[in-house]
DNA sequence: CCTTTTTATTGAACTTTTTCACAAATTGAT
DNA sequence: ATCAATTTGTGAAAAAGTTCAATAAAAAGG
């Protein structure tokens, strides 16, 4: 027995992708869809989304497709979508409320079921019908409820503090919105969603578009006059 | 003359990183730093970071490390930190009113300089210092203000009609906050967002973990069994 | 029933990214 | 001046990820 479980993190991050375009189609009443149609979709390419669902056996029908319903059940149960999960929110600001107010509910199954701040105004009160608790309940509250994981979102300077706590209280996936590289022990995960950065990559991206595309200008130029 | 301006798009995606920590590591009084250091800080292997910093040349010095302030004012320039980039938001809903509190220009010289969303209740009106326009208005003042790079945080539906227009008016670089796959002409560059999805991807990880625990649990009791 | 078309599956090639490991340069101590 | 300790820069190997393209199965059309 050989170690059949071992999905590729690329594959991996792409499984959720796939998912949501499944709900939509089956929404849409589609019963079966190809790979060709799915790679314009979700932009991967074709080859890609076969491989990747051919790490969990063979899922299509040569000459047929995919069965969407077939599919969907499949990766709803790889993707543990048929219980709710059940996060905790550290930190309610700005970040934290519009998360409050994202429905994960709808097409992930996902809740937010409790959320933790200093801010002694919004403490003790029920926000978006979840309640808010201070940061001393968190400990017992997280363990009580047996949350694995959280979102944190708290505006710095304690945040290393915090999540050492957190895997304390038994957190063991942490979606971290800080700009701090958390560090954790074995068996718990770290998923850094960083704004700031991905949009400075999106700028270095586009200033390199651009210089080459000058350069090629130039090239061409150059080219034309030797050629006078 | 081959093109040494070509640099992975692994390592385009961590410069951003490094150049935070650098800032941090300036502002601390801090002249040197090595890789194994900066390995620490950021999370990267450290010969990954040697590998990326040797893509622009020889920056550090042997059995010294890098100099902060150097390697500061390079990856300045090189990241476009010199100059202010205006960028637009589109969408006032939750998740656009956490970015207008966001402060981008802090740590990367980056500024929302105008927004839009179609709610006539705030638009017309300056919020957090920013002035919000009504989706009539958005091509214009996009093409006016020259800005090349958008925040897409409308809350789905319209998305890719309001991505061509945007695109049209002059748009290079679109932040896509919204679940649905944007199509894009050549030259204009998409950076997906998906806060549900990486919820989910983290949610995978972790039960494939608790997986490989157990069956390394199970494996073990087999062998003591064996043993006996 | 045969032929053509469609489309999954998958070995193999290819590309990209990461990691190893060591020579070469530099520092600092003695 | 010498030697030990550090630390970069980088070939080369390994690992991970993507794409090509041959094959096989199924469907559709005649």
């Amino acid at each position: 027995m050989n170690n059949k479980f071992r999905i590729p993190k690329a594959t991996a991050k792409r499984l959720p992708l796939y998912y949501r375009y499944l709900l939509l189609l089956n929404d849409e009443g589609k019963d079966k869809v190809s790979s060709t149609e799915l790679a314009e979709a979700v932009q991967v390419d074709s080859a890609s989304i076969r491989r990747d669902f051919s790490y969990f056996g063979a899922l299509g029908k040569r000459g047929y497709g995919y069965d969407v319903k077939n599919l969907l059940s499949f990766f709803k149960k790889i993707l543990n979508q048929d219980t709710l999960t059940n996060v905790a929110l550290i930190g309610v600001g700005n970040l934290g409320h519009a998360l409050l107010n994202y429905n994960f509910k709808r097409s992930n199954n996902i809740r937010i079921s409790c959320a933790f701040d200093i801010n002694p105004e919004i403490t003790g009160k029920i926000t978006q019908g979840v309640p808010v608790y201070s940061m001393d309940e968190m400990k017992q509250q997280i363990a009580d409820q047996q949350i694995r994981i959280a979102i944190l979102t708290v505006p710095q300077a304690t945040d290393q503090k915090t999540a050492d706590e957190m895997i304390e209280a038994g957190i063991k996936g942490i979606m971290n919105f800080t700009p701090i590289r958390l560090s954790a022990p074995n068996g718990v995960r770290i998923q850094n969603v960083d704004l700031a950065t991905e949009l400075q990559t999106l700028i270095y991206f586009l200033d390199s578009d651009e210089m080459i595309k000058k350069q090629l200008e130039e090239r061409k130029k150059a080219m034309n006059n030797t050629n006078k």
